[in-house]
DNA sequence: ACCTATTTATAACT
DNA sequence: TAGTTATAAATAGGT
């Protein structure tokens, strides 16, 4: 893409391989992220430059904490085996993990409209949104579990619909499913 | 790039969720190749579908182990070396971490009506009523927010008051809110 | 860094 | 799932 092809192999001028690798190293970055986004996938990219610059994207926080690992490892040019071994290593590890999971028990509560005075109004609105859709899915996928373990039941067909209005209700019935 | 231009949100619908994927996978490993040949970079790219399926490209080596050691993580699979030196120093609180992580992030997806196929009718009833609660908890919540911004406003609180009742119909109503 | 002529990637369609 | 095509996006070369 540009006023001319190119062939792929290394940029012989030092300068315009530079330059070469600044804006596709953001293209490739901007494609990462928007592959996450768009296709709710998981994706971690790592780049180093030639003179040992690092870049990074990672869509989820597990793959981050991998690509953290994987910076100490290179980065600071110590035996693998050496700093896996320290304090310092699983130490930080282990605290990462654990902000990880601060943070998901919050969005998790939120999800369940508890904790709901830290959140703006922006974030309520998305909050209820995002509860109604799910709401909507749930249903929708109980309703889908339903028939399909009853197609021809003429009685589960009727706790079907009658389940619909008020779900809470029928546990009862939970074993038919099982 | 295409036909249409696309805005940078989650697909909603599955099949060209799926085809776009694919391509723009396909786009992603070919221009991390390319920045690894044109500009000498070092390049790791790891790429999980959300239905978990991995593909990856690294320009050397030693990331590629790297990448290996990730998916072995992620993976069913993992390394006896790397379970004995993790357990070795540190018992299983990582793993035990880790484990935490992965169940809050289900439960997370479960929440936002996600990711709905593992689930039994007995734990889709319980995300029912637990969303259907979050939904009311939410809308309570905004109502007040919106009462303390506008305390004389007659007109917001009939809004209010109005969206209570009908929770999954009432979508026409929503531009009042957003 | 900014500008555009071109090449590439890809969204919609088949 | 694999082609085709019109269009959006990335970017090579130049300023």
């Amino acid at each position: 893409m540009g006023r001319g092809k190119v062939e792929l192999k290394r940029i012989e001028n030092p300068t315009s391989r530079q330059v070469t690798f600044s804006k596709r190293r953001n293209g490739l970055l901007k494609k990462a992220f928007e592959l996450s986004i768009l296709c709710d996938a998981e994706v971690a990219l790592v780049i180093f430059s030639a003179s040992g610059k690092g870049y990074q994207f990672a869509s989820h926080d597990h793959i981050n904490r991998t690509i953290a690992r994987y910076r100490s490892e290179v980065g600071l040019a110590q035996s693998i085996d050496q700093r896996s071994r320290s304090v310092e290593f699983w130490g930080t590890e282990i605290e990462e993990l654990k902000r990880t999971i601060d943070i998901l028990e919050a969005r998790l509560k939120h999800s369940a409209g508890d904790d709901l005075s830290t959140l703006g109004l922006k974030e309520l609105k998305q909050l209820e949104r995002q509860t109604r859709t799910a709401v909507e899915r749930v249903r929708s996928k109980m309703l889908h579990e339903l028939n399909d373990a009853n197609v021809s039941s003429y009685i589960s067909g009727q706790t079907v619909c009658n389940s619909y209005p008020g779900i809470v209700q029928d546990e009862v019935d939970d074993h038919q499913y099982h």
